[in-house]
DNA sequence: TAGAAGTCGGGTAATTTGGGAA
DNA sequence: GATGTCCAAATTACCCGACTTC
């Protein structure tokens, strides 16, 4: 149905920054990354987003004129749309 | 409003949610989310009620911290910010 | 009817939560 | 202001064998 957002647990998004879990849930807390709570108050954060955080959602991108050869980026049609960067202004 | 209501089987809620099927019998055990027993004794998940926990159906707050001087953030296909203590059975 | 897959029940380890202080 | 670590508690994940569903 959706992009297939799969949804990924404190811990994975944790690894994939390179933070601690506690900082992914500081992230959701304050709303710079969105979070779905199961019943339980555990949180879930989507794939898709987390994705798109990580290779700099929305504009700091630096590209470098690499080979020919070279895969772009993940032309995914993941993501309806490119979220509000949590790092909008830091 | 007919809800469709479709019973969905714990595997499928629990893919939905990224738990363990034995975590959704949980919730149902607890009485977090409704379930309906077959004669054989297992559970059955209204379709309506497991895609409105997902988006936190209760407690759908938008949180507006947005400045003009920000940049523009889209609107989430879901993810309004589903904040919101999980039941408050703690 | 037989078979495979899924679910149930209980129990134990790992993860996550929340707040406080460094 | 933001991040990592401490604590206690709760929630969740995986183990087994047996039953139900398709």
């Amino acid at each position: 149905m959706d992009t297939g957002d799969r949804l990924l647990t404190p811990g994975e998004v944790a690894a994939l920054f390179r933070v601690d879990p506690k900082t992914v849930t500081r992230w959701a807390a304050a709303g710079r990354i969105g979070s779905i709570r199961t019943p339980g108050g555990h949180r879930r954060f989507r794939e898709s987003e987390v994705r798109a955080l990580l290779e700099g959602d929305g504009v700091i991108e630096e590209m470098r004129e690499d080979d020919a050869a070279n895969k772009p980026r993940n032309a995914g049609p993941t993501n309806p749309g490119a979220y509000g960067p949590p790092n909008g202004l830091r």
